[in-house]
Formats: structure tokens, C-alpha cells, sequence
DNA sequence: TGGGTAAATATGGGCGTCAATGGTATTGAC
DNA sequence: GTCAATACCATTGACGCCCATATTTACCCA
């Protein structure tokens, strides 16, 4: 089981601790670094999270842009900088750091949610408003996703 | 056998409950996770369905748009972040989820439609209708399918 | 070809376990 | 000493596991 798939809301107690799903916690656990890395996002209203692998991919396919180059200065800055290690209790719960719960807005509850590879937080509502906006987007446009051939096919 | 086919129509119980085909689970059995994937389908009134192989390779599919793009964005949450991983008991049977039910329009009982690769969940007079007019479709449009020649077969 | 038997599948309900959650105690830094 | 982070413990409620039963399918033999 290596996806992260569906979408999780727990309650972020007084402290700012807030319980990572079995599942995505299950995911995880085959990595180094017994946590979550988490940064904000800078496309939407929340917190992106994975694990340390994709952290090293995504440091990989920033080496394609030359050393000093603005975009790797970017990159940079969004990710690697804000990126935090948040090492999970006993029971699976991470503490919230301050900038990221004012970054995605949250309250009570966190919203987990699946996206394959990675996974995102958000303020449950927020999600909901988004993910509504997707689905209607979707009913009218039909998406379609070309299907890359089962691995093992001769081509 | 490795594919989705025929239709079966099981019981809903009150718990929510419902017996997976045995044939869908043959189909299944030899994926490492031991249930089926099911999200909301973003088409139709309809759960969709499939194993954990066929959501890998959606995923591989979904790396060919870049990270943080937004077909990238759409395809995580109409698919990724509703999947939700429904492991069978020991009899076979699996827990649908509340909002996924509601979806479908489900009551006392399901219908699993095989599909090939995947398959889907009706409410059956809605499939029912759903099938007539698929139907009334094909014999007006005689759709065609090019067939690729067979595996093993010179190009 | 038909009946009878055995196996597999589908269904219903009780109970134990674990994930999620809330609270308290302990540790360590400033 | 104060504050915050983390470990520890206790509760609860959902869900996964087990058993018991019904129904269908497959199989064998007369």
C-alpha cells in the first residue's frame, strides 16, 4: 500500500495536536524519518505533506534547472525552506506548527487529504467549497486521463 | 481470470454491508491489498470500483502532468482524495461508506457491473435505465472498437 | 436425466480490538 | 520558575473478526 487515497478529518486538540490517519501513517512507515514533512502550499489555502522520498524526487527534478538559476531559487524558497519535519506521538498525532494552521485556516478539525503520491491539509469547509467547484468543473468538461500501458506489457 | 465481468446484484445490510461477487474477488485476490478501491464516480449516479494496481497505474498516468499543475490538482481530488480502500472481511463482504451509498442512490441492494479493468456499483434499476439507453444508443450508432493485435503476435 | 449430497457463496448478528481523542505527568530549554 | 514539547494513560466508539445459518451452485451416481 503505497498511495495516499481518501480523505480524513480529525480533530486538532487545544494543544494543536491532530492524529495522522492509519492509513497515510501506514504509507509512511516504510521511510527512514518516522513523520510527516509538511509546507505550505503555494497554490491553495493549505498544507501540502509527504515523505522524506518525495521530498528527495522533488530535490531531483530541481537539479534540472542549472544551480543559481532563478526558478531553482524559487523552488527553494517554497519548499526546502518551509518544509518541517513533524515527527509523529506513541499514537500517531502531530503538533501543528502556528504558521501552517494560519496558512490553511484551521480550527477544529484537519482535513487529510489523499493526492497519490502526496497529500494535502486543509480546513474541512474549505476543502468541501473546493472539491464542489472541481466536481462541477468535472460534470462539464469530461476529463480524461490516457492510461500509460500495465508495467510488464511488452510495449 | 483476470478481469471484471457480469453483473451481480447483492443485499445491502442494515449495517452497510454487502458481499463482493466471488468472481470480483478472484479477480482481486492476488493484489497485495486485500479489498477494493471505490470512489464516486464524477460522471454518473455510481460508485467506481477497482483494485489497488489499476489506482497505481492512474497514478503513473497522472505523473505525466507536472507537480502542482492543475490537471494534476482535478485528477487528485475527483479520484485520489475520494478513493477510499475497502478491505473485505473475512466472508468477503465490504463496509460501503455513508456519502458513497447516498451517491449511488443505494437501499437494499447493490448491483457490481463488471467493466473490464474495473467495474462499478448501481443502484440496479438505476443501472436498469442506465443500460437501456446505452443500449438504444448502440443500435443507432453502431459504435466500432479497433481491435490491437494479439500479445506475442509479430507487430 | 434426474435426484441427492456436498461444497461454496451469501447473509445476519454478537463481541473484541484498535484507532482516535482527551487529559495528566514528566522532561528539558530558556 | 515558566512555558512548551513529548511521553504516558485512560476512554469510547467504529469496524474488523468470528460463528451460525440460509441459499445457491456444483458434482456424483444411479
Amino acid at each position: 500500500m503505497g498511495l495516499f487515497l481518501s480523505t480524513f478529518v480529525n480533530k486538532v486538540d487545544r494543544k494543536g495536536r491532530v492524529s495522522v490517519p492509519a492509513s497515510f501513517r501506514a504509507t509512511l512507515s516504510q521511510q527512514p524519518f518516522q513523520g510527516v514533512i509538511a509546507y505550505r502550499s503555494f497554490t491553495a489555502s493549505c498544507a501540502e505533506g509527504c515523505g522524506m522520498d518525495f521530498m528527495e524526487r522533488l530535490s531531483d527534478s530541481a537539479q534540472n534547472f542549472d544551480a543559481f538559476s532563478p526558478e531553482q531559487e524559487d523552488i527553494s524558497a517554497l519548499i526546502f525552506a518551509d518544509a518541517r519535519q513533524l515527527a509523529w506521538d506513541p499514537e500517531g498525532r502531530i503538533l501543528l506548527p502556528e504558521d501552517l494552521i494560519e496558512h490553511a485556516g484551521l480550527n477544529e478539525t484537519a482535513a487529510f487529504v489523499g493526492k497519490g503520491q502526496t497529500f494535502q491539509i486543509w480546513q474541512p469547509e474549505a476543502y468541501k467549497a473546493m472539491e464542489a467547484e472541481i466536481r462541477a468543473r468535472a460534470l462539464k468538461n469530461r476529463p480524461t486521463l490516457p492510461l500509460k500501458p500495465k508495467a510488464g506489457d511488452g510495449k
